[in-house]
DNA sequence: AGAAGCTCCGAAAACGTTTTCGTGTTGAAA
DNA sequence: TTTCAACACGAAAACGTTTTCGGAGCTTCT
């Protein structure tokens, strides 16, 4: 078991500088071609690679960036993930993953443990208890010291940075809008908390359909649902009292939940009703019938967010001094795809 | 937009010197308690955070490790991520998460990549590619250099190391015979291609189920798939060429899909054909019927390997020297989990 | 022969810590 | 008055790099 080799052992070795080794390893002609060929034989012979950390601390910079997202075991996340790596390995980037478990205080402590030198940017989607507190001093404190920050999907208008989303609203309205389309009148919605920006913005997109095609907004058919471990009850209340058309639900887990359901209360999906969910996740492919969906790209998502970050902090390298601070938010398209569990 | 402040700032500010900033901010009793009192008042407003990578350098460790896996975008590999990150975080670790994708060249160039100092220690499960060619020297060399290492779920023979895995022929074995107490005889397997070190056992223990109840072994009954991409087809054909009476699927889509795929042959699951799936993912929980399936804890997975790498390096920075390198197999028990896919 | 210019190399600083060791200043004991 | 311990602090090394600068030794030109 031989521990790595240093450029100080290796000049020990064969009796030169430090300097002169480094340099060796670099092709610097300052060095004879003797010498060089030398040096680069043993450490070759030795297997040498520099250290990262003392790289890492002498260019002020890790390359590498963190994500910290709400829960991984949630297909959306995963494939964000997924994007990012992409686009981070492709230049030379490591990721370091947090969970914030959706609690503030895990958010708070991975931020502040991982700013100090350890990484070179965050790329972060808020946890529900953040954005319930709306407390975002960690976050703002970290892009105060001059570390570039991307929010992607859950992100809140009180930080200013670069942010990639997806118009939730109108993904909704199109949705909406498609069941419509059908001639379905009492359309329902199942979504979350107000607190969850995106719960709350597909919620307006889906009054806004309704509006616009002049049909009135009936507060029973708006389940917004809070503890996302016992919700089936809610649902089962919302088909059985209600003569539903169709339903829209904000994510895949209400989506498989519907049509659980109504199979169970005898109606079938998609001629008795037509279900919409939102993720184009494995539930929705998978699932029988399998289910029309809002299709986020999170891969594309992942790789925009991580381009943007590594923008920043290539430009940060070359003009060190005060460009124009300049913050951009993208917008992902999002799609219909049509399956089973609608007519 | 103030950069981080460094013990040196704070020194030439305070008119001290660095090492006597550093033992305030320490609490030694070398320094008297008015100097620490005014150091450490002065670091507080100035919010100074040690530097982690100048500690890092210092302590020769990192206090982070990485986790490899194949892909992200898989329920199990998920859990597995989330059982690490959270021993990992109790005990002041970070994980850095790298996607082989499958490849053995991604893998090699992941791990000596971080092996020069970023990291403490791996926890990895191995691609597809790296077990189809049998060549682990970048994980022997890694493990030569005094780096700990803990495999789970797709290990190997050929290195010495820890190992987290599940009993999966035992498993196997155990879901066979659950279906053939239930009265079943033709019993098919959807699994994968040898190579897969996992796929191989759990065909094995299926074998063994059949042999020890004196069922013949149906060579036709065994489906081995190689393209995770385009397989439908091929289940589509064992089905409709076999009067079957149960099929035993290595993973959770080769286990949906032979429910759609008999569902669109006209046969009820669990009526006609009965059902297990292996991996209790989040198809097995919401597709409809429900599948019973073999669970393999992905979380208690995790959870298990950090606990084993952790404690290889609390002990290596106790007593540095040669103490006897023993390797353990920890073998975590599975369960099954009927739903409604079988009778 | 002196100046100038190369070629090849090493010393040292820097990144930000922690820690060992030394040293100057007190106050009290001898 | 001398000696000694306690106290409070600083210098420097160390972790492993890269890079700037300077210098020694040689050749070449005038």
């Amino acid at each position: 078991m031989r521990r790595k080799v240093t450029l100080k052992q290796i000049a020990r070795e064969l009796d030169v500088s430090i300097s002169t080794v480094s340099k060796s390893l670099r092709n610097s002609l300052e060095i004879s071609e003797d010498t060089r060929q030398k040096v680069q034989a043993f450490a070759k012979l030795y297997n040498y690679r520099p250290n990262n950390i003392a790289l890492s601390l002498k260019n002020r910079k890790s390359k590498t960036i963190c994500i910290i997202i709400p829960e991984i075991i949630h297909h959306f996340f995963a494939t964000v993930i997924s994007g990012v790596e992409k686009i981070a390995n492709e230049k030379g980037y490591n990721v370091i993953v947090c969970l914030s478990d959706e609690s503030f205080d895990k958010e708070v402590i991975n931020m502040e443990m991982l700013a100090n030198g350890s990484i070179d940017g965050f790329i972060m989607s808020l946890s529900k208890e953040t954005q319930q507190k709306k407390d975002f001093h960690h976050i703002s404190e970290v892009i105060n010291q001059g570390m570039p920050v991307v929010m992607f999907d859950r992100v809140t208008n009180d930080i200013l940075c670069d942010k990639v989303i997806i118009d939730d609203g109108l993904a909704a309205f199109n949705a909406t809008q498609f069941l419509i389309d059908k001639g379905f009148k009492k359309i329902a919605i199942i979504s979350t908390v107000d607190y969850v920006s995106v719960g709350k913005l597909r919620t307006e997109g889906y009054i806004q359909a309704l509006k616009s095609n002049d049909i009135k907004v009936d507060e029973n058919l708006i389940l917004k649902i809070e503890d996302t471990d016992n919700f089936e009850s809610q649902i089962v209340s919302l088909i059985e009292n209600n003569e539903l058309d169709a339903i829209f639900a904000v994510n895949e887990i209400f989506a498989v939940t519907a049509i659980k359901v109504a199979a169970r209360l005898g109606k079938k999906v998609p001629e008795d009703i037509s279900i919409i969910g939102f993720t184009d996740g494995i539930i929705s492919k998978y699932s029988s019938p399998s289910i029309t969906t809002v299709s986020q790209n999170g891969i594309k998502m992942g790789e925009k967010a991580a381009k943007m970050l590594l923008e920043k902090l290539e430009i940060e390298e070359d003009e060190d001094e005060e460009y124009q601070e300049q913050y951009k938010t993208e917008v992902i398209e999002t799609e219909l795809v049509e399956r089973e569990s609608t007519l």
